[in-house]
DNA sequence: ACTTACCTTCGTGTTAGACGAAGGCTCGCG
DNA sequence: CGCGAGCCTTCGTCTAACACGAAGGTAAGT
């Protein structure tokens, strides 16, 4: 089963643009090309790039992406950092996940907060300052 | 109780350039200062800024945090569309965890392939292409 | 007097693309 | 046969949200 670039774009929910951009920039290698010179994509290349947004979307460069493929390409001896590479993600990505949560307690107190003053139609501001009342609370 | 830019920035957690950002932009408005022109924080202020984070954090533009800022300003007949915003954020952060623990299963899922290898010493290598066993599992 | 810490404006660099232009294939359609 | 569609290339500009250095200035602390 092969693919063309606006397949895969679509399918995994990203453009063209930024298909070409990890194939230009060693993230995406042996794509192959048709009589035409056009990508053709194979199962593999989509398992790959859903890696790529996987790392991508989990905060990793595109440098460092490109270093992991590097890494693959050359071979067993490499596996120690690979390793290592995907324990760093990993903590980051936990950790990440924790902030955003973090940072939801907070949105969620203001959509409290908001959500009181519509329901009982009482004004904000029976304080001088908005600021006041906008503070973000314990 | 009052800081200086320096103070908030490592109270924050964040740069004295960002801060600074966030002043010249509006986001961060009625920052006081002293007879020296230097910038003086109040307790609302870091109040503000931690908010700021919290919805920069969280993937809001630093156009719509000012926005939300001059909503602010307008008073109360804004609380409607505040409202929104922040049901709109709350949102988005849910989908952004949910994101992320999704990637972070296929993270786990590299540690654990890379682990099983190095604890056996087990090469990697017994068919042909890395491409292979570096694919995603489902 | 000197260092330090702050201020200003200006300007460049960075990342990860998004996007248009120009120029050039090739395919299928009428 | 000519057309448009879809792909390709290179080149180049644009964006967000800062990061950072330079230059030039003020003011306080030692």
């Amino acid at each position: 089963m092969t693919y063309t670039i606006h397949e895969v774009a679509e399918k995994l929910g990203i453009s063209t643009y930024s298909i070409r951009y990890y194939n230009d920039h060693g993230m995406l290698p042996f794509v192959q090309r048709d009589a035409n010179n056009n990508r053709v994509f194979h199962d593999t290349d989509l398992e790959w790039l859903n890696m790529i947004v996987c790392l991508r979307e989990t905060g990793m460069s595109v440098k460092s992406i490109k270093h992991y493929q590097d890494l693959i390409q050359e071979g067993d001896d490499t596996v120690n950092e690979r390793y290592a590479m995907m324990c760093a993600q990993q903590e980051q990505t936990l950790a990440e996940i924790a902030d955003l949560k973090k940072h939801l307690a907070t949105i969620n107190y203001k959509v409290a907060h908001y959500a009181s003053i519509l329901e009982n139609n009482e004004p904000d501001s029976f304080v001088p300052s908005n600021l006041r009342t906008e503070a973000v609370g314990k």
